[in-house]
DNA sequence: AATGAATGAGTTTTCATTCAT
DNA sequence: CATGAATGAAAACTCATTCAT
């Protein structure tokens, strides 16, 4: 098999039957590798809680690390529903309302983490990817990040001298806190308590003024 | 061998040249974790770059992983060390500057993540660590919220009125945002930039009057 | 199913559609075979070659081997078809000319040998072959020799002393080293200066008075 | 691994230990070649005929298949060893005796093949051999096709008339008559009396003023 | 202490074959 | 009869670890 195949699922499946094995086969997968992380998960494993013979497990997927790919192309695609969701209703509440606006945005990246904290967990710390599906994330990350800057380009309130590095902050301060809330559970906070401050940081950021120029570089480390 | 035992270092080496075998073994180690990643890295990999006999190797660090574990507490207490001097130069040049405190804990951060990506990389989103070496990054955190958490309250200018999860917010807002940064390489911003950015932020936050009671519940989603 | 069974073909197909999808499976075969060596082939290779589902192969083939042994019988069958050929023309241009009967079989065994270079040396250099097919070889050959034998005996141009040890020399040669030509081509010696090559030999030999007694048994090795 | 390496040898064993181990493992990896055919044999069959782990088989044979090569090296080093000393002997006994060269050429020749009747019968029927070690076997039987055709040249009772051509035939019938004596054993004739034939064919066709020009094109098959 | 040969449990993966639809 | 999804035994191979020297 050429090595570039090993990373992609092997049949379309055409009758129900083995679409359903499919199914069947990922939802295995998703809970062994949340359960029992990236490097202890055998092929086996994932079979035998599939209910279903390892021979099966490769007609569809040609390695571990396919069903990984799978995974992870499943979990960004509910991902960017999710966002795209909440812009939605964000402008349908209005787009006036620059901190509803936020705050639509962050419970929207709190919702995607949370779906399923495990499996999120070994997909974006354990499991080594391969370069296209790390630039499938940087991709989708940009995508986000060039919505908001266009939103803050175009928002008055907003007050951030450079929009594209704000956009940039805003994006992964939020991505990058919900990460921390959600996989390293910080269990004295509670999920609403942790919303409220990320929509106070952001708007904080937005409308202080803040994004200055640059001063004197730092001291040598 | 007990297995409690398989994670720590075997020997405290006393004699002159044990101690520079350690040395040499560790230095392979990080090289090696940090080129090849953690499972496809040997041990008889990080032997023969060490110059070193597998024999020997087993002689001072009982399992692969008590060699993860080092390199994590090495790392560690660089880390620790690295934000004590950053804490003592803002004391230093004047506990009422704010704003140079922050960006002293900022830059202090970012040096740290800096320190050696490629390993830090493979420490904080490859390795599976036990429990208590989990614990142990959970509590230097914890140190340093709290560290963080003291000096708000102390400071007249934060307005910040949960100074316990303003504390949070902070360390973990920085914390996470330096580890995209160094990580996931922002390639279109300079180090500098995002220093600035991250101060800004962080003051923009502190000084805003944020951190307030939580509202309705957001939806259900 | 009997192990016997299993390198029998399994239906005589009686209806026309059927025939012809045994034959479009024993023509994949071939070139799958062929193509890739015995032990690469799958009967999932064959079966997408042929354009037939697998179910369908082995409702007319039990087994892998049985497809070797259904190629090798068709092979053989064309083999022992072409040497009749031959017989037949060498006993009408008269049987008198010895030379000319030799050069016919040559040529026979040749033509035999170049039906299909490939296919030839998968079936007699890498597949394993059950005892009852290596028999029916061995008794063809035994066939062979022995006609062969009846010629030199009743030919008077034959000083061979012992006809029976001289038909053996002369078939065996003439097949040893037309699979030589054939299987590990010698590009650079022409097909019919080979022919002419072997008829030499052979006519040298049986005009010769060879086939003498045995001499001095030969020393310890 | 690169795929280059995994036929050669693994490692050049520097202990005694170690040396031995490999000369434990080629036997056993003969004999279990022999005696089940390429195919049949596995790794772990090997091993445990060797009564050495796995493991210590693939420490130093990285695939089933350099196994193969390495013994297919050591046979044919002893083959040449063999021609070479047949060689001697001829020349010793007086090289104005075609005949008495012609029969230790022969002689030689069964002794090798003789040697292990049955590894040879895989090495060269069963044995998938990559392409380097199939040129490795064409370089040698050049080599011997030209040194019998110098000794052609040379020798004044020789009346070939192209002696590069009778040298390949020469060379390639006692090769292949050899391999089918010994490989597919003709139970009743026995090995002395095959040595005289053999050396009485190729006499006949030295001496014979055979190898004339082609004459007409063979028929169309 | 150092060496490196030896170990073998454990993984991934293949593919001939079966059988429900 | 045809289909192709499902099966699972079996094979190659790895690598953390041990231990005789």
């Amino acid at each position: 098999m050429p090595a570039a195949d090993r990373l992609k699922a092997r049949k379309r499946p055409r009758q129900a039957r083995s679409r359903e094995t499919v199914d069947v086969i990922l939802r295995a997968a998703a809970q062994v590798f949340a359960t029992r992380g990236y490097a202890a998960t055998t092929t086996n494993h994932i079979a035998t809680r599939a209910g279903v013979s390892i021979g099966s497990l490769y007609e569809y997927f040609p390695s571990k690390d396919a069903l990984l790919v799978a995974l992870m192309e499943a979990h960004l695609a509910e991902g960017e529903s999710i966002l795209e969701r909440a812009g939605a209703d964000a402008m349908a509440r209005g787009r006036d309302d620059l901190e509803q606006v936020v705050r639509y945005f962050v419970e929207g990246m709190v919702t995607f983490h949370e779906r399923d904290r495990a499996l999120h967990r070994v997909l974006f710390e354990e499991a080594p990817f391969p370069r296209h599906v790390r630039k499938r994330l940087a991709d989708i990350e940009t995508r986000v990040v060039s919505l908001v800057e266009t939103f803050l380009r175009a928002h008055p309130t907003v007050t951030t001298r450079d929009p594209a590095l704000g956009a940039a902050v805003v994006v992964h301060a939020v991505e990058a806190l919900t990460h921390k809330l959600v996989v390293h559970a910080t269990p004295a906070v509670s999920v609403e308590a942790w919303i409220d401050e990320m929509t106070g940081l952001v708007m904080a950021y937005l409308t202080s003024g803040a994004s200055r120029p640059a001063r004197a570089p730092r001291a040598a480390r």
